[in-house]
DNA sequence: ACCATAACTGACGCATCAGTCAGGTCTGAT
DNA sequence: ATCAGACCTGACTGATGCGTCAGTTATGGT
C-alpha cells in the first residue's frame, strides 16, 4: 500500500535524504558505528521516522550500499559522454573514480562494503555484480581500442584485472592517509601503467 | 607489577591463546561482531578472565592486530631463509603471502585492519609501519636484483607500489569469493607482472 | 603448614540502541 | 467542514554485551 499513492514525491525525497545521510555517516565513522539516532539527527527528524520508511537498520545500510553502487555507475557513464577515442575514454573513466572530493568518501564506502559483503550474502552479490560491471566496462574500452589498432594487443582481461585491482589497492593506502600515495601519485601509477601496456611501442 | 613475576609462562600462554582465538574470530565474523563471550568460550574460560589479562575489548582487538602483523613479518623472513638469487627471493616472499590456508584468513584480518585503522589512529600507525616495512622488504629485493644485473632497471619504488597494491586488490576480490580470482590466477597475475617488468627483455 | 599472591570466576550493574506503539498533525480530495 | 490516510514523533521496551567486584581456588616459596 501507500507505495503507489498519488503523491510519492515526499516518500522518495525522504528516502533519498536518509540514504544520503547514511552514505556520509558510513564514510565518516564506518557502518558499524552508524546509529539510527545519528541518521535521524542528520536528516533532522526522529528515529521513528526512519523506521517509518525503512523496516530495519540493516535495510538502511544495504540500500545505502546499493545507492552508492548506482551512483558510481552513473559517474562512469557521465564521464564517457561525448568522448570517442579509446585513450580518452579510458583516462576519463579512471579519472572519474580517482579519490578527489566526493569520490574520496566513496572509496571509504567501498572499504566498508567489502568488509560487510564478506559476511552478508546479499551484499556479496551486490559487490560481485558491481565489480563485474566495472570490469566489463573498462575491458570494453580496451578491446575497442585494440580493434581500432590504437592499443597494443595485450591480453585485455588480465590487463584490466591488474589495472583495477591496482586501483583498489591504491585506494586502500590512500584511505589509510598514506602520504606516499597522493591523488597525483595514484593517477600517475595507474595511467602510467595503462600507458606502458597499451600505448608504448615494444621497440 | 606481576608482569615481571618469576613465572611469566602462564600469563604469556594465556594471552597468546586469547589473541589466537580472537584472530580466528575476527577472520570468521569480522572484528565488529566479535564478543568477549565468544573469545572466552573459544579459549574455554569466562569473560572475566579475559578482562584479567586485558583491560578492555579494544585492547584485545588492537593487540590481535599487532600479533597478526608480527606473524606476517615472521613469515616473510622465514620464506627468504637460504634463498640467494633475486627472482627466487621475490617469488618466495610473494608466494608466502598468497591466500592459501592459514594465510587466507590473514587476508581477512588485513581487510578488517584497514577498516578500523581508518578510524583509530593507533591502528593507523600500526598499518603504516607494517606496510612501509613490507614495501621496503620487496623493494630491497628488487634493487638488489637490479644491482646484480639480473632485473631490468625499472623504477623500483613505483614497480613495487604497483605490485603490492595489485596484490591487495586481488586479495579483496578473492575475499569476496570471486570465482574469477582463484589462487592460481592471483599468482599468475602477480608473478606474470613481475616477470614482464623485471625479466623479459625489451627486445 | 602457612601465607602471599597469582589465577580465575559467577553474578550483576549499567549503558547503549534498535525497534514498537499509541497517538498526534498535516494535506488534499469531496 | 469533514474525512481518509499519509506523515511524523515522544516515550517506552527489551535485548545485548562490556566491564566490575567480591569472593574462591591454585601455586610456589619459606
Amino acid at each position: 500500500m501507500g507505495r503507489m499513492s498519488p503523491r510519492p514525491s515526499v516518500e522518495l525525497r525522504r528516502r533519498e535524504d536518509v540514504l544520503l545521510a547514511t552514505w556520509e555517516l558510513i564514510a565518516e565513522v564506518g557502518h558499524a558505528r552508524v546509529r539510527m539516532v545519528d541518521i535521524a539527527r542528520r536528516v533532522g527528524t526522529s528515529t521513528a521516522t526512519i523506521h517509518y520508511y525503512f523496516k530495519t537498520k540493516d535495510d538502511v545500510l544495504a540500500e545505502t550500499f546499493r545507492f552508492a553502487v548506482a551512483d558510481a555507475r552513473r559517474r562512469s557513464e557521465a564521464a564517457l559522454v561525448g568522448i570517442d577515442d579509446p585513450w580518452g575514454r579510458l583516462t576519463a573513466v579512471l579519472e572519474a573514480h580517482l579519490p578527489r572530493q566526493k569520490v574520496a568518501k566513496e572509496w571509504l564506502i567501498w572499504l566498508e562494503l567489502w568488509n560487510e559483503a564478506r559476511i552478508q550474502p546479499s551484499l556479496r552479490t551486490l559487490n560481485a555484480r558491481a565489480y563485474g560491471h566495472w570490469i566489463d566496462l573498462v575491458e570494453g574500452i580496451v578491446r575497442d581500442g585494440q580493434e581500432r589498432g590504437v592499443f597494443r594487443p595485450v591480453p585485455s582481461h588480465d590487463f584490466v584485472l591488474r589495472l583495477l585491482t591496482m586501483m583498489d589497492g591504491i585506494a586502500i593506502q590512500h584511505a589509510m592517509g598514506s602520504r606516499q600515495v597522493t591523488v597525483a601519485h595514484a593517477r600517475e601509477l595507474l595511467l602510467g601503467f595503462a600507458r606502458e601496456q597499451l600505448l608504448e611501442s615494444t621497440d
